[in-house]
DNA sequence: CATTATAGAGAACGGTCGTTCTCCAAAACA
DNA sequence: TGTTTTGGAGAACGACCGTTCTCTATAATG
């Protein structure tokens, strides 16, 4: 019952790390000692060993952001709070890029993995969304789009750019994006009540 | 002489459609007409055919987006026009994602491809950074960084999240990290002086 | 203890694919 | 025209890999 835990755990990993079509059955066997007869009877097949790893893998990477935006109460500090998020994401040793995107394109056109890419990216900008619309209900479905590419691009930057500083400078153009009309934006974080509140702006 | 331009647009269209690991040499032979042999003999490997097509693209793919920058002169609008090369080619019927960085998640650790592709996003990363420090030299290196986590994030936004109008969306982003202090930034770009030019603002 | 079910180790099967080889036709040349 | 070279078509090879099968040892059961 716990080996299955343990198993999805070492898969995910050499998954992760090497990229799904890189790691055969044959390497998950050697390296987690379940037998491929086992490894089958639980997971039917490769593509659903892989399924499972992204399952998996969606919620506990979308739990861990939305912990780190618990963190903080204010809803700008709420938003930057994913930057901190993904800053100490890119700068851990394993880390490898976003597993979703790197699954997304190296999986065949229409396939499980392919589907359970695109449902985490989903997940995620809903995530986001809720973030922004709790900021500014009025602004928040563009700033969220806009804080999505920031995200996205920033896993692209960090992992085929190499520059794991990349969540640092979105997070600069996030407070940016946030509160253009605030020119002093690198601040720390405050928890009082922050200047140029959205709601005080004129609605349509 | 010209039937390897020919061979090399007809493997390079079915490697951006289907992927790298997908499409296979007889799949190339079959559709180029072209003998497995003389690919051999052109290419070497199938490596050698990768790193061609990413290499070509990486020539063609940047000096597109060159000419789309080079339709204006102004520097803000030279920022600007990046994104709408970008949303033109989000809409195009065959728009399958950012090439390199497919060939980068494809393709296995320290290979050819995905030293091409990193070699790409690095050239890309210096056009930008040569528009952003004409535009203003003392916050152009921190503006093109960000202004390049637009750009792979609407890619990828476009691409895994089917959100084919993400380059508007960054170009809104875009615009108001360029000139954080215009609050009015959906006005098209005019070709005269812009407001608050980067020049008159103090510098360190 | 005898019998039966279970599960693992490893071989084996079938398919794919990169690469090379064989064979033959056609062109180049004397 | 006879000879040689070239290049293509397709088979073949070898490696890899997902999946299944065989065989055997062990544990459960009476």
């Amino acid at each position: 019952m716990s080996s299955s835990v343990d198993v999805l755990d070492i898969a995910s990993q050499l998954f992760y790390q090497e990229g799904i079509q890189h790691v055969g059955m044959d390497r998950i066997r050697d390296a987690t000692g379940v037998s491929l007869k086992a490894l089958y009877r639980q997971f039917g097949s490769k593509e659903g060993l892989i399924e499972a790893y992204l399952l998996r893998r969606d919620e506990r990477w979308l739990g861990w952001l939305a912990e780190h935006i618990r963190t903080q109460s204010v809803p700008r500090a709420r938003l930057l709070a994913i930057f901190d998020a993904l800053d100490e994401w890119f700068h851990g040793a394993d880390f490898a890029g976003c597993a979703f995107i790197r699954a997304y394109a190296e999986s065949p056109e229409g396939s499980a993995a392919q589907i359970a890419a695109a449902n985490h990216k989903e997940r995620l900008a809903a995530l986001v969304r809720g973030e922004a619309l709790a900021y500014d209900p009025a602004r928040g479905e563009e700033l969220a789009e806009q804080l999505l590419l920031l995200i996205e691009g920033a896993m692209v930057r960090a992992h085929v750019g190499r520059q794991p500083h990349a969540a640092r400078t979105a997070k600069a153009a996030a407070a940016v994006l946030i509160e253009p009309w605030a020119r002093d934006r690198q601040r720390p974080a405050t928890t009082d009540e922050p200047t140029g509140r959205p709601g005080s702006r004129e609605e349509s």
